[in-house]
DNA sequence: GTAGGGTTAG
């Protein structure tokens, strides 16, 4: 039985998406995960509880993750959700949902719960897995806790998984993305016999140093492989040349490239992209250009990372009518644009101000069938808010959050940012509803985000508004102990 | 979720 409060609730969710209609009440098809994140969103935990006990909703693992998955931006939400469908009488949690869980929380660094979720789904017998590892370390890493990522991996095993090659591996990988290189590397000299560290342990550290812009070292790591008796792969030279690239060596990459030629060694398609991109961003778009080109006349396919490469460079070092030309050019091959290819043209479009002809991409976009993403809304109202069309940035906002995609922090902080470039009183109002906003869906906004608005609306005279941002701030752990409320 | 290429702007 639907509960009237559940009819109510999918009718104002319908009406978003089709005004006509209205009088015909009926629940969002099973697989709709879109409308039932949205009335997730939207409802209170009472409406919620009656809402998943109801039968017109068929759970699946798939809907599930779906939802947790779109509900990313809004963790406390996706996470109560999570638990109350636990308590389902007939669902039960696949460990991809567990997994999607645990993330979501360790983003919160809400880590009492990550280890709840760890001992019940352990006591469910669906895991922890290898990955759940991998999310659970990667998510104290990149909260600044390191030392306490290298306790969880070594205890692993307490939690009834294993710790393999494959699994050593990962967790270098985690420190080094997360630029704790060295950490990694001294991990890997004192554990390397342990687990017989491999071709793709070297590779992985030595990735790390390039991505710190430590060639010198990423070499020694290179000669260190080979001297323990380990083959350099098409993948170590791959990692070297982007090496010499992100840290400005054009002239040493090319040297390298030249070596590698010299040298028979197959190059492929990664090697290519490499190169277009690195001379591109280094201003050389005729050698960028003449590396694309060689390519195609030796047969090797460009992918569409390749494209994207190439249209990025044409837009950032040439022109955004020539990157055009060569987005139509691939489109006219066969290829499928992606996400990342509109964004780049949406990007070079907004760059030199046309806002409008961005705004067609975006529309193109929906119509070949690519969803904009975060990254997509976050440029144009990035773009707008710069131009001080601050109205237009939170049209963009408004539609994004109504329809397919959720806003992130980066959208919230450009928005808010944006509502000082001009000194008008409502804009302050408006920056001071979107920081209560973002700190009730999860979001920790920064100390200088509070100050500057607290600041605005006690120079203006609005107490009574300030202690409600303080109540924000005090919810979210960045208020300052000697403040009492 | 064992490794390499493509996404902001400051």
């Amino acid at each position: 039985m639907l509960s009237p409060n559940y009819r109510l609730h999918i009718s104002s969710v319908k009406y978003k998406f089709s005004s006509h209609n209205l009088t015909t009440i009926t629940p969002p098809a099973a697989d709709d995960a879109t409308a039932l994140s949205n009335l997730i969103l939207k409802v209170d935990t009472k409406t919620l509880i009656h809402n998943l006990e109801t039968k017109s909703v068929c759970w699946t693992p798939d809907l599930v993750n779906k939802i947790l998955k779109r509900l990313w931006n809004h963790g406390p939400k996706a996470l109560q959700f999570f638990n109350l469908l636990e308590r389902h009488p007939t669902y039960t949690h696949s460990a991809a949902s567990f997994d999607h869980a645990i993330d979501i929380a360790a983003r919160l660094r809400n880590y009492k719960t990550v280890w709840a979720l760890v001992a019940r789904m352990r006591k469910r017998m669906l895991g922890p897995n290898p990955k759940t590892f991998a999310i659970i370390t990667e998510r104290y890493v990149s909260a600044g806790k390191p030392d306490k990522a290298v306790r969880v991996f070594l205890s692993m095993h307490e939690y009834g998984c294993q710790q393999d090659l494959n699994s050593f591996n990962t967790f270098l990988d985690v420190l080094c993305k997360s630029r704790r290189v060295e950490m990694a590397y001294n991990l890997f000299r004192v554990l390397k016999r342990r687990f017989r560290g491999d071709t793709v342990s070297y590779n992985i550290i030595a990735n790390g140093f390039c991505l710190i812009k430590r060639t010198p070292r990423a070499l020694e790591v290179l000669r260190e492989m080979v001297e323990s008796g380990l083959d350099p792969t098409l993948k170590t030279y791959n990692v070297i040349l982007n090496g010499y690239f992100k840290s400005g060596q054009v002239k040493e990459a090319w040297q390298f490239l030249l070596e590698m030629k010299r040298r028979k060694c197959e190059m492929d398609v990664v090697t290519y992209t490499t190169v277009v991109h690195g001379f591109g961003v280094a201003g050389e778009v005729q050698k960028a250009r003449q590396v694309f080109d060689e390519m195609l006349e030796l047969g090797i396919l460009p992918s569409v990372a390749t494209y994207n490469a190439f249209i990025q460079v044409l837009c950032k070092k040439d022109n955004v009518e020539n990157a055009i030309l060569v987005f139509e050019e691939m489109v006219k091959k066969g290829y499928t644009p992606n996400s990342t290819t509109y964004n780049v043209v949406i990007r070079g479009l907004c760059h030199v101000g046309k806002m409008d002809s961005a705004m067609e991409y975006l529309d193109k976009m929906k119509r070949d069938g690519c969803d904009p993403n975060v990254q997509t809304y976050n440029v144009i109202i990035r773009y707008y808010c710069d131009e001080g069309e601050i109205e237009k940035g939170l049209g963009v906002f408004e539609k994004m959050g109504g329809g397919e995609c959720l806003p992130n922090l980066d959208t919230y902080n450009v928005l808010i940012s944006g509502m000082f470039g001009r000194k008008r009183s409502d804009d302050l109002m408006v920056a001071g509803k979107l920081l209560i906003e973002m700190v009730d869906r999860g979001f920790v906004p920064r100390k200088f985000t509070f100050n500057r608005i607290l600041n605005g609306l006690l120079l203006t005279g609005n107490q009574d508004f300030a202690k409600e941002i303080l109540r924000a701030q005090s919810r979210c752990g960045r208020l300052p102990r000697h403040f009492r409320l």
